[in-house]
DNA sequence: TTTTATATCACGGAAAACCGTGAGTAACGA
DNA sequence: TCGTTACTCACGGTTTTCCGTGATATAAAA
């Protein structure tokens, strides 16, 4: 073993740009080499039916089936690839929720291509890879809490206001959520005014993009 | 002349791992020289005052500039490289306005490399170029106006209208945007009204969704 | 030339959102 | 027991959104 065995990658992402490009970056990688690519998540599914890699490079956005939804499928299974999450943006929440569901790494596309491979190979070496940009998020995440604060929003909220504003998000007006939860107009407006204060935006629109930019829709 | 001249390439996109790609594509590429990069809007006029290229791949979502006002930079110079536009997504109306202001080709990111090869060569050569998905949007936009239809939402905007949405996105009020754009407080309602009309939405909120969902904001 | 599409503006009224302030209850932990 | 947090509700006033209806100007398309 050791040079007779090379790392097998499977990329996933709906960009075949992006595709291209990994595969190019990881074709001058000896230890390396890419026994397939899927556009969207279905795919992704369908290929590891029949064949199987040691690491799989997963976009989150992708159409028909979603990185989340593939990485959720894979864990129910036995036989599954390291994950290594590709993300356009970094998200400190967006890591939690995926390595909580079984991804090995993440990547944001902004980061440089030698990432990948040191991802590539860290993740099969059993280890969690995190790109650069990322790790210096998640690190200060911790020391908010007070000053700096940058974006916790959402474990700030409680139950019943991520409930409202899941509502908010879907269009109801106010009149409809006191209906549909069977309380008062009063108290609806009262959380809607304690959403805006919390999340520091200033108004409804600013309420339904926080929801959907954390997926609450 | 023939072998000896390369045609020079510079690509600018924020995702590094893009660019890394493309470049990586563009290496086995004999006729091809990539001879610069740039991360942002910015970046790339400062690269263009001392240096050179035949071609610039050009990303339309970049921070501190973005490719349309890129754009509209080199139309006002005389020596300007030929410009093709990489898009996240394809919009028959995008294309068309980057081919007013001087782009001579239009990738999506989700065509294949070869295709940008195809592209940087053909643009070389003075002829325009589209990606193959685009082209069959456009033709397929010359047969609508009748059956079909599907949900094609966006296209039903006009510019202005993007424009108002885009705003009403940031969180800006119907004053504010009325300020921002100089034109009264009465037009911007009655532009509101039309889109909450044409995408058959209820509200703001369904509005500021549909600007996140079309990756407007 | 007529029609259509786009962008502009106006008015009036109803509905909803926004804002501050105050207050009662229940649950939990220190 | 006391303080905190979450959830509930109320009131009054201002601002904004929502909705219909109608009008003008312009430029492109039929």
């Amino acid at each position: 073993m050791g040079k007779l065995k090379k790392i097998k990658v499977h990329i996933a992402d709906d960009h075949k740009v992006l595709i291209d490009g990994i595969n190019a970056v990881l074709k001058t990688e000896e230890q390396i080499e890419v026994v397939g690519c899927s556009l969207n998540g279905e795919q992704v599914l369908q290929w590891y039916k029949e064949n199987n890699s040691d690491v799989l490079i997963l976009d989150i956005n992708m159409p028909k089936l979603d990185g989340i939804a593939v990485l959720k499928e894979f864990q129910k299974q036995d036989n599954r690839p390291s994950i290594v999450i590709l993300s356009s943006y970094d998200d400190v929440k967006l890591v939690k929720e995926v390595m909580k569901i079984g991804a090995k790494g993440f990547l944001a596309k902004k980061c440089a291509s030698e990432q990948i491979v040191e991802a590539i190979k860290t993740v099969y070496s059993g280890e969690n890879y995190f790109s650069k940009s990322i790790q210096s998020k998640i690190v200060s995440s911790f020391s908010d809490s007070n000053g700096n604060a940058e974006k916790n929003y959402f474990n700030l909220l409680t139950d019943r206001e991520k409930e409202i504003l899941t509502l908010i998000a879907k269009e109801f007006n106010t009149r409809e959520i006191a209906e549909s939860l069977f309380i008062s107009i009063n108290t609806v407006e009262t959380h809607r005014k304690n959403l805006i204060k919390k999340l520091q935006v200033k108004n409804v629109v600013g309420l339904a993009l926080f929801a959907h930019k954390n997926k609450m829709v």
